[in-house]
DNA sequence: GACCGGACTTGACCCAGATCAATCACAAGA
DNA sequence: TCTTGTGATTGATCTGGGTCAAGTCCGGTC
């Protein structure tokens, strides 16, 4: 990432590393005071809000090499919170410490400006996930998303395991836990994919592709007018 | 915010005063290169995101005193387009010397990794709102942050104007043009504003917050098991 | 190996809000 | 003043996906 070897040990050395979290652990919790950004190194977390009705909005699913906590630093405080979802490594960087070194790393401090920017961009993508799609093209985008995280980290792109709950799946995507197992369903007998239970095989990642893109026919063209 | 006269004065210095911009006219448009982030001086702006369907993505309006381009650091890239709503007064800041000058004042570098976070904040409340709420919740979400925003910058929080479309609005909120009018003409009936065209006048804010909480006795609890 | 409880699936029904279809109203020209 | 175009409103209808209600399928546990 632009660094040298000796930046690269200095941001080494502030790293906590910590022991294995078990499902159901916290990372945080929503209103903790915001000390430490935490990544993932295996294993899986979720980040969710609490809504005013007393539920909760998942608010995402974070794989090997992701960042955690970046909203905090505004408030200083967590909106949210993190919970391990499955046995996980996590690493804990904590921000002052963290701060003080890519103020002196110029080119680290780049980098923390991109992280944060493209979280924004990713919370955007979201944005327009729940404000445009249907159903089916939710559940594709977020398979696809899964699919092409693991591929980064060197997983396998098309066969993994869910770590997460379907209700959870319909939490974050705006959908009922039913809408979400009947697409499963319907995408297995439409030889896109194998379900069974929470292992995943993607059979046609073109076709997924395909749906995700603009394949709703019946969705009206929701153009702007100057 | 912390910094000093002398700091303010170098962070004055680097700020573009632009000439006025007019209805239509763009900031920046999408996968135009990144240079600067603006802000709006007096006026408003939207930034909106194509669909893959050729539509688009209302992603927010922005008032006086908000930045704009913070998700554009990532790719170094426009991601989306930038257009003037009103006549409006947009000052510019070069990012590149923005980066300078924060590696060399802590407590601005600070205050950019707040804004980016507070940024990533709104974005996951937006989550929220789009998952979890209904078109009723939705509207009554957008006219009271309009309020607020508008008021923080000294302007009245229940007599504005809007300068945005309705079908603007929809496309934002994620609801048909002909929801939100109704809308509009329903919360009229309630006593809850008065509607003249783009001219808005909130005669009930505090009915508006208690809509937006978790009034919605009709909506299935979302729980997570763990 | 019978029992239990939580996750998941499946079917039937319903409704909020999208879509379709006219107007309506104002603003800008001619 | 009339015309025209572009939002905005209003009414009628349709439907995707939410809700309700049974099951079904493991994975533990004693």
């Amino acid at each position: 990432m632009g660094l040298n070897s000796e930046d690269v040990e200095r941001l080494d050395d502030i790293v906590k590393r910590a022991r294995p979290l078990h499902r159901g652990d916290f990372l945080f919790r929503e209103s903790d005071r915001f000390r430490s950004l935490f990544v993932v190194k295996t294993g899986s977390v979720k980040t969710f809000a609490p809504s005013p009705e007393g539920g909760e909005q998942v608010l995402g699913f974070h794989l090997p090499g992701e960042l955690i906590g970046l909203d905090a630093i505004d408030k200083d405080m967590h909106a949210c919170s993190a919970k391990v979802l499955e046995t996980s490594a996590i690493c804990e960087l904590p921000f002052a410490r963290l701060e003080e070194l890519t103020a002196a790393i110029p080119s680290l401090q780049h980098q923390m400006y991109r992280l944060l920017s493209k979280e924004i961009g990713q919370d955007t993508e979201m944005l327009l996930l729940l404000g445009k799609k249907n159903a089916e093209e939710r559940l594709a985008a977020f398979l696809l998303s899964l699919s092409q995280r693991l591929h980064k980290r060197g997983l396998s792109p098309s066969d993994f395991y869910l770590s997460m709950s379907r209700h959870e799946i319909g939490n974050y995507l705006g959908l009922a836990v039913e809408t979400v197992s009947r697409l499963f369903t319907r995408f297995q007998d439409d030889g896109l994919m194998r379900v069974d239970r929470k292992h995943i095989q993607l059979l046609d990642l073109l076709a997924l592709e395909s749906l995700v893109g603009g394949s709703s026919q019946n969705r009206r063209q929701q153009q702007q007018q100057t």
